[in-house]
DNA sequence: TCCATTTTTGCATACGAATGCAAATTTACC
DNA sequence: GGTAAATTTGCATTCGTATGCAAAAATGGA
């Protein structure tokens, strides 16, 4: 019936007052007399009129758009957060406009430009690094950067992360109560603040109890490379008998190829912990023992710290590491005495 | 060193221009001569100018944003779709606005009036569905929506999707071929399509060999009702030799509780044959016979329409179903004289 | 009832870039 | 060199909404 677009000029002509009018009613906070608001909003809804959100984003400057940058979604830990976020930012009347980058740290910059180009108010960054020119130009440029579970020694830069050395650390102090003597690391991506955080904490675990790490290899967060890392570590006599994995999405990988190439029983065998808890670990036909990182705090506290350098122009940045408890199944042998407190 | 935001009015005096010239500059196809082109991209160089997208689209009418609405990210099938969608739209300049939609339908069409609030240029939904009302009014604001992994009876609306009845057809042949006798299903969500037409094509190939189906339940999509249904399945003495489950992320759940609770083999016991071919259908640990959705060829798809509909003004809807092959794996005992051919 | 406040309203302008139109310039050709 | 045609350029306006400002209306108090 109504016409292509309906804006405010054609609402307020219906109702017989000016636009400014037609624009306080549909503002919140704006003040409009009884009167005016009922008429607006009838010939509105009877006209079928909404705001269009680009004409005032540009002469209010906020856009209510966030973008996100993300690079794995193929590991479920990236898909479940993109979810949570995106729950969490429709509260506040916020969107997502979503970029993939590639593993190829160069394009992160670019793409980081063509989101700027669409006026957002804000900047999550999953997973990926910038470089420090172009966190300068987001400052310049008034747009808050979080920095999602990977911290940038950048310390203008907010970043919200699970405590990657702790929970390194939880996992070496539980293999070493359970008695293992060959423990190794499958790690990441090796320019991941994640991986060196968590191979950190678990390599002071080991020292402190005096043991060396029996032998390490590298799978870069990719199932395929973890699965021939596997492959590489297991193939000699002496073989680990734990091994942590940087991330649940190798370990998964890991373990298959221990069970059923290599015809290995986990745990009994060897032990295996992964680290993020996916949907995956939980399966049982996986059981594995991991880390969990707290999707939904850490989520919470991103949309947080965003909100509050949008809305009240809050600027010093906010670094935040949450600690993710160890979530102890099947994958892994048990210490003797050992409860299921959180370790 | 620039100020806060830089203006095509601010290069254009930096370069001695008028701003309509820097606006020509940054329009394919305006004219502009060599000498102006020059100097008017040094100076935008300089000082760091981008053209504002949403001023852009105020005056053209183009966001060169595309709306989707999603709603199972947890199925990873979703995720891989997502990333190749919004890969293969960037390359042609269009970005990706992401809404979650609940599983209950009632909020798509709320969902819907806040994108086209965006002015998307575009919309795609991804396994929801939307009131024939909200067509209407897409169509009038003249914005295509194509309907992805899902089909609606409102033939005014393009879709693009496997070819489920023809997957399901195939998934009975095999299972028949390979001398099952007693022949189940787990179905997903009963308002989806793509389980109308799976479950459709899967009783039509038993009905042809004069079959008839063995039990069934349904789980909904989600895993673990998936999990209740496989246990209330066989919890008989008489419990099927096949089970066709209505997509991966199901039948891995049930084939976790066949193998794990129940100690039954598969295949040797029972035969498990999924749908869409996700990553992890291909993980050794499950090694699951499925049928493949073709996800590049669905994106490519959808993709075209989206954009003809957008740049050539083609308004007839366009209705696709791509043929999938069956994807043989251990999950299943596969029928003498079988070659790995397609379907 | 009258004046002082407070609230509501409309006018005019701004946001940043694209584009029709006409003027100015360049190019082409005789 | 001169004229016609083609190209480039700037001016002014447009997109749809928000907002400062001043005028108008409503409210309150005595």
């Amino acid at each position: 019936m109504t016409s292509e677009k309906v804006t405010s000029l054609e609402v307020a002509k219906q109702a017989g007052v000016s636009q400014s009018a037609v624009s306080r009613v549909f503002t919140p906070g704006a003040s409009a007399s009884k009167k005016t608001v009922e008429r607006v909003r009838k010939a509105a809804t009877d006209l079928g009129y909404r705001p269009n959100v680009l004409a005032r984003a540009m002469v209010s400057g906020k856009s209510r758009m966030i973008g996100l940058v993300v690079a794995y979604l193929d590991n479920l830990f990236y898909p479940d957060a993109l979810e949570r976020l995106s729950n969490e930012l429709k509260e506040k009347g916020y969107h997502v406009l979503i970029f993939m980058a590639s593993q190829t740290s160069g394009n992160v910059d670019e793409v980081l430009q063509e989101i700027m180009d669409y006026q957002v108010d804000g900047i999550v960054l999953a997973s990926v690094a910038m470089s420090s020119d172009l966190a300068k130009d987001c400052q310049r440029a008034g747009v808050p950067v979080v920095l999602f579970n990977r911290s940038q020694d950048d310390d203008r830069l907010s970043s919200v992360g699970s405590d990657n050395v702790s929970g390194g650390r939880k996992i070496a102090d539980f293999l070493i109560a359970g008695g293992h003597k060959r423990i190794s690391h499958i790690a990441g991506w090796e320019g991941a603040s994640t991986q060196r955080d968590r191979e950190t904490g678990f390599l002071s675990g080991l020292n402190s109890a005096q043991i060396k790490l029996f032998s390490r290899d590298v799978g870069n967060f990719e199932i395929e490379q973890a699965r021939e890392a596997a492959r590489r570590m297991f193939d000699r006599n002496d073989h680990p008998d734990a091994v942590f994995v940087a991330n649940d999405h190798m370990a998964i990988g890991v373990m298959d190829v221990l069970r059923i190439e290599l015809g290995l029983s986990v745990p009994n065998d060897v032990s295996i912990i992964g680290y993020d808890d996916v949907s995956a670990a939980s399966w049982s036909g996986y059981s594995l023992t991991t880390v969990r990182q707290p999707a939904k705090q850490l989520v919470e506290e991103t949309v947080s710290i965003l909100i509050d350098q949008i809305e009240h122009k809050a600027s010093n940045p906010r670094r935040i590491a949450i600690d993710g408890p160890l979530i102890v199944r099947g994958s892994s042998r048990i210490p003797e005495g050992w409860k299921n407190e959180r370790f």
